[in-house]
Formats: C-alpha cells, sequence, structure tokens
RNA sequence: GGCCCCGUAGCUCAGUUGGAUAGAGCAACGGACUUCUAAUCCGUGGGUCGCACGUUCGAAUCGUGCCGGGGUCGCCA
C-alpha cells in the first residue's frame, strides 16, 4: 500500500512507473522511505537522474501524506512521511479480518511435491527440512490465493523395494523357522523385522501358506504389506510435524496402469524417443561401462547435457521413464504449475525432467524444483554424524521427541532452501533470545499480558462499543514516539514482505521477519522501563492507553498469523504459573 | 574431468532480486528490574562480502575466469 500510493504520486511524469521497484524503510537518517525511481526512469526519459529527481520532488511536495522530500546522492527521493500516515496504515492493518492473505494466486492450480521419501523405513532429519519446507510453502501460497495440491510420490516400484521384500522373506521364514540365506542388499533396520513379524501374525493359522504361495503372487502379497507398513511409519512421522498430504500418488500403480508406456509413446510421437547409446562417463574411470543401445529421450534438447535412458538393461522402465509418466498424470489432472521439492543430491535429475514436463505440456507448463541443501545436527555445539552404515541415525522422530514439532517447524526455515543448515538440539529448546522461536512467542505473549490486564480490558470494552473518540482527532494520534512508530512500520510493510516471499517462494523470509517484529515490540516494551511515560497502560489516559492497545493488538495479529503461516499455534502465556 | 549449489564479523547466518556508511544472533566487555513477564532491553568492539577482471551513474547481488567446500555423473530412487 505504500508502494501503491507512492506510485500514484509519481506517476505525474508521462510514464508508467509499475515495473520500478521502490526500497522500502530503511532505519539510518535517509528518510523513512527511499526510492531509487528517478535513477531507474532516468535512462528512459533521457533526463539527467537529478533533475528527474528535482521534478519529482516538486509533485511529491503537495502529497499531504508526505511531510518532506530530499534528493540525495546520485538521484534518491527520500521521503519522510507523517505520522498521520502511519496511523491510517496501522489502521487499515486491525480493519482485515485476515491480516496475511493476498490475491496474487488468482485460484491458480498449483501441484507441490514434498518429502515423496522412499518407504523403506522412518524418516530423518534431512527429511524433516524438505518437509517442514513444503508444508509451509503450500499454506503460503494458499494464503495467496493459489489453490494447491499437496502431493507426495510413493516410490513403490524399483529396486530398493524388491530388496525390502526379500529382507522382509528372509525375516519371515526365519520366524517360520526355517534357515535362508540372507538375500543380497539385506536391508537392516528394526522395521523390517517388525513388518515382517506383523505378516507372521496375520497369517498366524498358517504362516506357511504364503511360502508355498507361487513367487509372483507371493511378491505381489509381500509388496503390497511391506509398502502399506512402511507408508504407516512415514504417515506417522509426517503427523507428529503436523504435516499432511491431500494425495498419495503410487509409482507401482503408473507401471500396472500402462500410464509409463502411454506418456512415452507421447513423446515417440513428438520426436523425442530414440534407440541410442550413451558417451561413457567422461574424466571418471569406470570399467565396468559397456557401450549399450537403450531407449533414451532427448533431454539435451531442453537444455540437459546428454539424453537420458528411458528402459533399464533388463528392459524395465527407469525412474525417469516412471516420472515421465508421474508428471504426466499430474498435467492430465489440469496443473499448469508443478513444484518439486527434493533434496540436493537430486540436482543432476532436475534438468531432464523439466524437459520432460515442457515436451509433454507443449511449453504450457511449467515445473519448479527446489532443492533442499542438507541438515547438520549438532548437540551443544558437537556435530552429530548423520551416517545410515554407522545405524547412527537421528531419525525425525527422535528430533521432535527431544525438542518439539514447533522447534522443529521454525527452525527448519531459519535458512535459505539452497544453504545447507546447522540444527542446535538446545538452541531449539532454549528460553532465550537466541531461540528465535521462543523469542517471538515471548514476544506474543506479552501482548497477551498487556490485552489481558483490567484496565485494558476496561477500555476495550469501552472502544468495542461505540465510537469514543472525539470527532476531529485523527484516530491513534497519540503514537509519536520513535519506538512506536519503528513497530508501525514493520507491522506495515508485512503484506509488502509477504508478497514477495511468496513470489520468491522462500519462507524463510516469515521466520526473518517474525524476528524482526518481536524485536520491534520487544524493544518498545523496555522503553517503557526507562521511561513511564511509554508504558502501554495509562489509567489516567485512556486516549492513550487506547491507541497503544491497538498498537498491541495488531502486532499480536501479525505475530499469531505469522506463525500460523509456519504451522505454529501462538502461546498467549508461556509462563507456569506454579 | 563435465554439470548443479554454496563461499558475507572469531562462530551460525540475514541482506527486501542492482542502491547510499553491508546487518542480526552467539561469543567478549559495560550498563538497565518499586514490572504491562529482566525468559527482556540498551551500549561498545569486531569486515579486502573467497580472489581477479568485466557490465554502469552504482555490484555482496548480474557476466566471465580462477581458488575453496558440498552434491552429482547409464542399468539407485
Amino acid at each position: 500500500m505504500l508502494y501503491e500510493s507512492l506510485c500514484a504520486v509519481t506517476t505525474t511524469p508521462p510514464l508508467s512507473c509499475e515495473s520500478i521497484a521502490l526500497s522500502l524503510t530503511d532505519k539510518n537518517q535517509q528518510g523513512e522511505i527511499t526510492s531509487n525511481l528517478a535513477l531507474q526512469l532516468a535512462s528512459k526519459l533521457g533526463l539527467a537522474p537529478r533533475t528527474l529527481a528535482t521534478t519529482l520532488q516538486k509533485h511529491l511536495q503537495d502529497n499531504p501524506h508526505i511531510r518532506t522530500v530530499d534528493v540525495a546522492g546520485p538521484g534518491f527521493l527520500n521521503l519522510t512521511l507523517t505520522p498521520t500516515f502511519w496511523h491510517q496504515q496501522l489502521q487499515a492493518l486491525l480493519a482485515v479480518k485476515t491480516p496475511l492473505t493476498c490475491a496474487i494466486g488468482n485460484n491458480e492450480r498449483v501441484n507441490l511435491e514434498y518429502v515423496s521419501a522412499n518407504p523403506t523405513g522412518a524418516m530423518h532429519v534431512g527429511h524433516a527440512r524438505g518437509a517442514v519446507f513444503g508444508d509451509v510453502l503450500a499454506n503460503m501460497l494458499q494464503a495467496s490465493g493459489y489453490d494447491v495440491t499437496r502431493e507426495y510420490y510413493i516410490n513403490d516400484a524399483g529396486e530398493q523395494i524388491n530388496h525390502l521384500i526379500a529382507s522382509t522373506l528372509w525375516h519371515y521364514q526365519t520366524l517360520a523357522g526355517r534357515t535362508p540365506p540372507k538375500p543380497e542388499n539385506f536391508y537392516p533396520g528394526d522395521e523390517i523385522k517388525h513388518c515382517a513379524q506383523d505378516l507372521y501374525r496375520q497369517h498366524g493359522k498358517a504362516p506357511l501358506a504364503l511360502l508355498d504361495q507361487a513367487p509372483p503372487t507371493r511378491t505381489q502379497t509381500l509388496r503390497r504389506h511391506v509398502t502399506d507398513s512402511m507408508l504407516a511409519i512415514i504417515r506417522q512421522d509426517l503427523a507428529c510435524l503436523r504435516i499432511r498430504h491431500d494425495v498419495f500418488s503410487s509409482e507401482e500403480e503408473l507401471h500396472r496402469s500402462q500410464a509409463i508406456e502411454a506418456s512415452i509413446d507421447t513423446l515417440t510421437k513428438k520426436g523425442l524417443v530414440y534407440e541410442g547409446t550413451l558417451p561413457p562417463p567422461k574424466g571418471k574411470e569406470d570399467e565396468t561401462w559397456r557401450p549399450t543401445p537403450t531407449l533414451l529421450f532427448k533431454a539435451q534438447q531442453f537444455g540437459d547435457e546428454q539424453d537420458r535412458p528411458l528402459k533399464k538393461d533388463n528392459a524395465t522402465w527407469t525412474y525417469f521413464a516412471a516420472d515421465i509418466g508421474y508428471h504426466q498424470n499430474k498435467l492430465a489432472r489440469g496443473f499448469t504449475t508443478l513444484m518439486n521439492i527434493w533434496g540436493a543430491d537430486h540436482s543432476g535429475y532436475r534438468a531432464r525432467l523439466q524437459g520432460a514436463v515442457q515436451a509433454l505440456s507443449n511449453g504450457q507448463a511449467q515445473l519448479k524444483v527446489l532443492l533442499m541443501a542438507m541438515v547438520r545436527l549438532t548437540v551443544e555445539g558437537k556435530h552429530v554424524k548423520i551416517s545410515k552404515r554407522s545405524g547412527n541415525v537421528i531419525t525425525l522422530r527422535t528430533l521432535v521427541e527431544e525438542t518439539s514439532a514447533d522447534a522443529v517447524r521454525f527452525m527448519m526455515l531459519t535458512r535459505r532452501h539452497d544453504a545447507p543448515l546447522v540444527f542446535d538440539m538446545q538452541t531449539a529448546i532454549q528460553e532465550k533470545r537466541e531461540n528465535p522461536l521462543f523469542y517471538v512467542q515471548y514476544a506474543h505473549a506479552r501482548c497477551c499480558s498487556v490485552l489481558r490486564q483490567p484496565l485494558a480490558q476496561k477500555i476495550l470494552a469501552q472502544t468495542d462499543a461505540p465510537k469514543s473518540t472525539p470527532p476531529g482527532t485523527p484516530p491513534l494520534s497519540s503514537l509519536t514516539a520513535e519506538h512506536e512508530i519503528a513497530l508501525i512500520k514493520v507491522l506495515a510493510c508485512w503484506p509488502y514482505f509477504f508478497e514477495k516471499a511468496v513470489l520468491a517462494l522462500e519462507p524463510h523470509r516469515i521466520t526473518y521477519l517474525l524476528t524482526m517484529t518481536a524485536e520491534s515490540f520487544h524493544s518498545l516494551w523496555s522503553q517503557g522501563k526507562q521511561n513511564h511515560q511509554l508504558r502501554f497502560l495509562d489509567e489516567n489516559d485512556s486516549e492513550r492507553t487506547a491507541d497503544r492497545l491497538a498498537l498491541i493488538q495488531a502486532t499480536q495479529r501479525i505475530l499469531k498469523a505469522g506463525l500460523a503461516l509456519l504451522g505454529i499455534t501462538a502461546m498467549d502465556e508461556l509462563r507456569d504459573n506454579d
């Protein structure tokens, strides 16, 4: 809204300025709002930046919201706005029912695929990051008017599942009193053992009947049982982080329904599939490499480094082929924007799938791939190795149990998705400034604490009823202290920054803004300790108190709404009253 | 070796998509509780934004080349 009002004022020169970005508030002495508008427009208009800035300055001076306009440096416009302007921003904020929403989505259907961990056991710490990221991004998109479907792709076909099935069968046979040789690629982990035990129990009366089944039938039975029980574990893990999906899609289903054939067929008709041989990997010696002709997708046409195989040597479809079928399926369901959240180890896979989506949709749909960088866990500052081989895997569940779902959700979003993240177990649960979630919750609790006071209740009851402000005085006009205005600015910028965060697909900006808001509020709070004039509640001045309560209400609502986007419930009270 | 991501204070990281004198937290030091919750706040010190060119009024941000870290490189998913 700052943005718009400024644009409206500056459209006086003969050029639209929609595409020109303004920079917002800065806390130093260069005005409250600074704009590089003149610098940007000057070259287009063929004017010197400073002369353009000066003409703009003359127009802007007439604006009643603007107190001072300065031209500085090469042609910056530094504006100082009237307190009334900020009061109006605050009022506008209080007038909206749901503070953090916008309408940029236009009901566009977005398919957001995240987690999609292989159903091979419990989820670990790395999965948690992608899970939280996807979940919060979905929240943000929904709040912005997108029609979001949260999706999970179950990799229940392929070799890994075959290993799982073989391992389960081995456990099963052992339970039945037999001593079969351990299969190759035996899958360690208690989950498989439990899985076999469950199955044994179900077949209690005639456990050996399963072993007597013909191998294809037996495999089918085992497959369903294994994937079901692994998926149950995953769903529980996700549930303890309060993460949900709307749709679970099965890879196996794609194989069964001939969906893969159909999609490859589509690509073949477009002339993008051929039988060929790939060159050997460059710069890497591999004696086992043999040139083998296979079915290839022309990924190079879409910017990939090379064409990519669709069939394995054993004539079954590759994972890529199945994924093409899957994304064809997404497109068929009417999605034009697809977003996939992957671990950074899949970066080499991005170009080929984007190519496939482009080909399948004739360039009508786009696939955005967001790669999650690694998570490192520390305990008391020391790194905990997360390695599957050492069996030292910290599971998602352990992490949540030792901290909390709220802590994991917040901490996982304190960094950009493509930057590595260090998660410190102590910090996540500490009730200290350096735990940002606590810091934000504390600010919210403090807001609630003030609003709970009898005096506050009394004044709120008065202002809620008739309009008690005397006519002629603008509302909220008593909020003039530096720290009060500073807090209003932070609050007023939220809608703008929220929108930017959505467009950038960057949930971490929400945690950052929450921390900034809490900081500004805590700072204002402490002012009241130095200077009692700045305390929120003053029984001798109900006007000022009412205005300050409005500011606190706005702060409280923004904090609550921001936390809600993160899937975290704001706390009204933090201290135990024992 | 090819490709992708990253490199910002001693440590962990932001930096509003090209703006002015680059910001937080932790760690160090010094202050503020007759309270609307001091679980907080205020202040001080701390920088060749990996290096070098280039693009322009202007670069942590964009381009190219190096250096360093991580990931990945047909028949794993």
